[in-house]
DNA sequence: TTTGAAATATAGCACGTGCTACATTCCCGT
DNA sequence: ACGGGAATGTAGCACGTGCTATATTTCAAA
């Protein structure tokens, strides 16, 4: 039976329109896929320096060994989100791009964002690496019409 | 051998200041801590709530079930961030009481920043659980500056 | 054309973070 | 005081994300 020597936290509150769940369930969800959207965002960076991502280059671009890139491209690749063959370079499919792209677009709207408000553009750079896969459309939204709106 | 009929990733750009490898690796180092954040601060609210943090209730607003939340304790418990006895409840240490406090505070600062540019309460609501976790010093006080300069 | 160093791949370890299934303990109502 | 349902704990699986060590492949210089 349930306690009830202390309040129970189902009774006693009007049940709000987000619950602490949602939230957090929410950035579960987001946690799994921003590894994702920082190698697609990388690869194409590396794509149109280059013409191709080789992995060394993007185990060295992230701070990673090779193995750790190498077995994130397979995932990649099982997702759908790249093409590679062994040995060869790896090549974003046109899921993979949209994700790149909207990633970018988001990635720089954050720094101006935070540079905007006053944040110095190291910072904003650094903290905008973590901030960016966590920003919603709402939110981006808001940032756009913020920046807008001023000079 | 190197290869030479692309360029080289190191040859021919200027040392940035700030080196992609080391955003991506504070971000992974944030990554592994921000659980650990969510905890503390569940178990400080909680325990405010009710006198004590029950793993039931951790599990529930957490939105996991109780072995993960009774797992998570353990690491917490290991890292010194709280105390807790079989079949008891969990509190938080001086360590994880601070943990807590600045948390908490980060993510006040968050909500507000994104609602004082205009971000719909509800999505900084969302969206600040996440975000929070990677909001440096440096990015806190810019966030206090600008909310100090506005009315 | 041979060959060796760089690049890439693979094997295997560690640990985190989630789950389900099951065991144990607690404590309220009777 | 005791019986049973709720709470808590534990075992074990899956998979992600990192690593080191080792094998394999590629390609440009000799
Ligand atoms: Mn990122
Ligand atoms: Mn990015
Ligand atoms: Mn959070
Ligand atoms: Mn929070």
């Amino acid at each position: 039976m349930p306690r009830d020597d202390l309040p129970s936290a189902a009774e006693g509150g009007i049940p709000p329109e987000t619950s602490d769940a949602d939230r957090f369930t929410n950035a579960r969800a987001i946690r799994s896929t921003a590894l994702f959207e920082d190698y697609t965002e990388l690869i194409a960076d590396l794509s149109e320096e280059f013409g191709e991502a080789r992995i060394t280059d993007i185990a060295r671009r992230l701070g990673v060994t090779h193995p750790t890139a190498n077995k994130a491209v397979l995932r990649l690749k099982r997702e759908g989100l790249v093409n590679s063959r062994p040995y060869r370079g790896v090549f974003l499919t046109e899921a993979g791009a949209a994700m790149a792209r909207a990633v970018k677009a988001r990635h720089r709207l954050v720094v101006r964002l935070l540079i905007a408000v006053g944040v110095p553009a190291e910072a904003a750079e650094m903290d905008a690496e973590g901030i960016e896969h966590y920003v919603s459309e709402t939110t981006l939204r808001a940032f756009e019409a913020y920046l807008n709106s001023k000079g």
